[in-house]
DNA sequence: CTGCATGCAAAAACTTTGCACCGCC
DNA sequence: GGCGGTGCAAAGTTTTTGCATGCAG
């Protein structure tokens, strides 16, 4: 894989942020460096990144897939009132493939979760309300 | 909500079979009963019955989004090699929202996981190659 | 009748891809 | 120079929506 200037930047934006940005955002926040970069070599080089493992794709229910550079597991919420996405502070939960193996034919390999529920945020503004 | 034969088809075909079809699968699927039906109604209808809580719509990293008539909680597994969804018998995680909400100034109120590996049929295969 | 539901087709939203050109090594 | 990467735009895939019409209550 050659160095390219794009796909530096991209990871470099990954790095330096916490919120898990749409390729949209990423596209949108790296054009001050690069003015004609394209959408899609956005694309093209975060499935790379992600093929190789440098990075993570999030897939939720609803919206564009998400991108996080950090691709120590940890698992991550998501508001369901505002779609903030936060990383959860927790132990890996490594034990629930062996509970999901038990009754199961074939192999676990790994798993994939993710929470939801009211952001610090949100759940702030709600217990005003009341 | 009123009564539409539509609807009540798709209800029927979805509770049928324990394949989380597509949008697509269920639109083909009943066309024999429903020869004018439309993919829009099907996806009208989907999204309709899973805000009621009458179906479930499963999101995973690839392809459209699929759909479940059993409401009861439960666990799926994705192959990686053939792309079968399968129902996985185990207990509730409801644990793991309290893990979660351990170290979270939010509200967790739920979580969605789903595991992957090998299905039954590819692992077999698998091992007769080896 | 009144309003929700439908069929149809267009469009939106998101992502991938073909192609000619460009830049790393 | 060769090969991988890019920009651009077109196309692919999945889902939503506007509108006129149809059916349930």
């Amino acid at each position: 894989m050659n160095y390219s200037r794009q796909r530096e930047s991209i990871l470099q934006y990954l790095r330096s942020t916490k919120c898990h940005p749409t390729a949209e955002t990423i596209y949108q926040n790296i054009q001050s460096e690069n003015p004609n970069i394209s959408l899609g070599t956005v694309y093209r080089n975060l499935t790379l990144l992600s093929e190789v493992g440098q990075i993570q794709k999030l897939t939720f229910f609803d919206g564009p897939d998400r991108y996080d550079a950090n691709i120590v597991p940890h698992y991550h919420f998501v508001c369901t009132k505002c779609g903030a996405v936060l990383d959860l502070e927790m132990d890996s939960l490594s034990h629930i493939n062996l509970l999901a193996a038990h009754n199961f034919e074939g192999t676990i390999e790994n798993h994939m979760a993710f929470f939801y529920g009211k952001c610090p945020n949100c759940a702030k503004h709600i217990s005003k309300e009341l």
